[in-house]
Order: structure tokens, then sequence, then C-alpha cells
DNA sequence: ATGAATAGTGAATCATTATTCATTATAACA
DNA sequence: TGTTATAATGAATAATGATTCACTATTCAT
């Protein structure tokens, strides 16, 4: 009896995502796919039930890693809500400089998969932004970030920030260097949540 | 002579406005838009040369309105930077407010059209870039603004929290309502960008 | 070494929809 | 009021591309 070939399923996957980013979803042919995958257009089938499901095993895999990550930061004692804000920032990065196609699918097709209820990608970046929440809520409550920010939408401002600077990075990554992004969305984040004198001026 | 008829021409694209807003410009119908314009498919072809030409109008329509509205404010002297900021913002969700689907338009939409370089969809949302990037850069000329954020990050910054905001909006009116979520991001957007005390201290 | 059992194939199928076009209806003008 | 140019129509067309499936190749247990 023969088995299905992990490594050629990971292969459909990878192809999956430089297709997807460079074409976007809904212009992306599977044959294209299964070319630069090396199997036939048939083959993509017995790994995957449909076009979909790929694209949705991509999203999935990126937000239970991040998800993962941010939850081990959460019980550190031995770092600040700043420090810890910083690393997920830094390992958000971290992904998708390794990976640029990745944080082009993220940028222009997570949202609609997320809507429609596909597979667990919703749970999944669900649970990465409410690990994020409770580091936030951890800072409030010691008094290090303002209590003025509705939590529920600063988490959001924060996203949505990150995604658009992303999403300029990719396409203009010499103008937009993400190493000068990753400082400066550091620096805008805290000077906007951090408690300090001014912030109570301005009502 | 017969002449086209101007009202049909603005009910087809008020039927794309919804069609496309409800279902996505990928999976809207020709057929569905014509049905709610109230004109027969083909009728479509003879207001526009194809469904691509209906949501680039849409989209070229709003920007242009937008920025012709920043550009009177930036030259008034009777108004602080950050109140032109305000003024800004308040524009920008008056105008969604008044039109949830042009906002989810917007949020799904308006990338990719600006990126192929659709029609004019691309010059004119810069033109309104441009001139909220001028009245930021007025702020930081007369030290009202903090300097130490790159403002070609900052306004994209602001963009994509603005965008982000709105997704989150339109998927769930009552947990986020756009008054809240327009006192918010200006308290946010304030105390990232004003000059203080603080602000200083965290690098 | 043999033969199930399943992987792999890619041409053919099938469904979907934007667009066209032959035809009819209507507004404007003489 | 008749003529005509063009608006309006919607069924037919044509293109596209995801998915299927009849067939071949390969693996593996015996």
């Amino acid at each position: 009896m023969r088995t299905l070939d992990l490594n050629k399923r990971k292969a459909i996957l990878q192809a999956g995502i430089s297709v997807f980013a460079d074409d976007g979803y809904h212009t992306a042919k599977i044959a294209k796919i299964a070319e630069l995958a090396g199997v036939a257009t048939g083959s993509i089938y017995r790994y995957y039930p449909n076009k979909e499901a790929i694209i949705v095993v991509i999203l999935e895999q990126l937000w239970e890693q991040l998800a993962d990550e941010v939850r081990q930061l959460i019980h550190r004692t031995d770092l600040q809500p700043v420090e810890k804000l910083e690393l997920i920032i830094d390992q958000v990065f971290d992904i998708f400089t390794a990976n640029p196609s990745l944080a082009i699918i993220f940028v222009n097709e997570h949202h609609q998969f997320m809507m429609k209820g596909a597979g667990r990608v919703k749970a999944l970046y669900d649970a990465f932004l409410d690990s994020c929440e409770q580091i936030v809520r951890e800072g409030v409550a010691r008094h290090i970030f303002n209590a003025n920010v509705d939590i529920k939408i600063f988490r959001h401002y924060i996203i949505g920030a990150f995604r658009h600077l992303l999403q300029q990075w990719t396409m203009d990554p010499e103008g937009f260097p993400l190493n000068k992004l990753r400082q400066n969305l550091k620096f805008i984040i805290k000077n906007g949540i951090m408690q300090h004198a001014a912030a109570h001026a301005h009502r």
C-alpha cells in the first residue's frame, strides 16, 4: 500500500504561499500552484479537498505559531509589560521578514477567510489577539499603560497599523525597511499608550 | 436622438456600491448589480465599459471628495495642526458613517485596485495622504508634534489603524460604535505624536 | 517476485459569468 | 406625426478555470 508523500503536501503548501502572494487568491490558478510544486494539477486534490483548503491551512499555521509564542510570554515574570509588547512585535516582524509572501497573504487575504469562518482561522487569530490583550491589561492594572484607551480598540488599532505598514513594505521594501518600521511602531505604540504627564493634558 | 440617462448611471453606481460591499468585488455579479439598479444586464455596458470600471469610479469619487476637503483645511490659519488633524478624522468618519457600504469597499477592495494602477485611484489617494502629511509636517515644524516619528511611516500607521478599526465596525457595529472609535483614535493619535515630556524618556 | 491498494496524472468535464449583439423600444427632432 | 438615431434588452456566446475521473505507475506487504 502506498502512502501520501508528506514532502509533496508541504511542497504544495509552499507553492500555494508563493502563488497566492504573487497573484492574489482569486486570480491564482491551481495549475500554477501544481506546476510550482512539481506535481500534476489533479494531484493537488489528493492532498487538499479544494483551493480554499490550501490557503486556510496557510493561515491556520501562521496564527497557530504566533499564538503559541505569545502565550509563552504572558506569564513570564522577568519581563515588564512593555518588554513583552516589544517582544511580540519582534516575533511578528521576524516571521514576516523570514517569509515576505506570508506577509502579503496576511495583508491581502486573511480578512475574507476569517470573515467566512473558514477552518480555525478566526479561532486561532482571536487566540493570538486575546493573549496580546492580556498583556496590555496587565500593563493597565499595574498603571504602566494609560487607562484612557479602550483596550479592545487599542488591540485592533495596533494590528491595523501593523498590517498597513506591512503592506507598504511589500509595495516598497526600500522605502519602508522593516527595521525602521519596527522601531517606529514600537515608539508610536509606547508613546500612545504609556502613562505620561502630557497625556492627561489632552483630555 | 436619445441621450444616456444620468440618473441611470448613478443608480448603477449606487447598486455597485451595495453589491460590492455585500459580496466582495470578485464574487459580485453584474446581473445582481443590474437588477438592483433596475436595468437589464446589458445596459450596464452602455454606462461603464466593464465591471472594473464601476468600482474604480466608486473609489475615485471617494478619494476625490476627501482630498478636496483636506486641501481646503491645509492653509487655514485659524486652526492649530491638532485641530486640523481632528477635523480630517471627523470628515472621514462622517463620510463612512453616512455610507457604511463605502467603508466596506474601502476596507476590502481599495488596495488591489490602487496596486494595479486602475484609473486615478492611486493618484487621488496619494493626494489625500499628501495633504494629511503636509499638516503633520506643519505640526512638526512648529514643535507641536513629536519629531522622532517618521512622517511617512506615521501617515500609513494612521490610515492602517483607521482602516482596521473600520473593518471591526463593519463586522460588529454594536461592539465598535463609530463615535467611540472616533474619540479613541483621536486620543491615541495625539498621545502618540504630541510633543510631551515622557515621550523623550522612552528613547 | 507478485499483486493489491493507492498515488499520480492531465485531458475532459462542468459550472460559472462577464461580455456581446441582434433585436425592440423610445425620445428627440423635422 | 413620421423618421431616425440611439437607448435598452436579455438570450446567446465565449472564456475561464476549478474539479473530476478513467487510466497508469509505484509502493509495500506477503
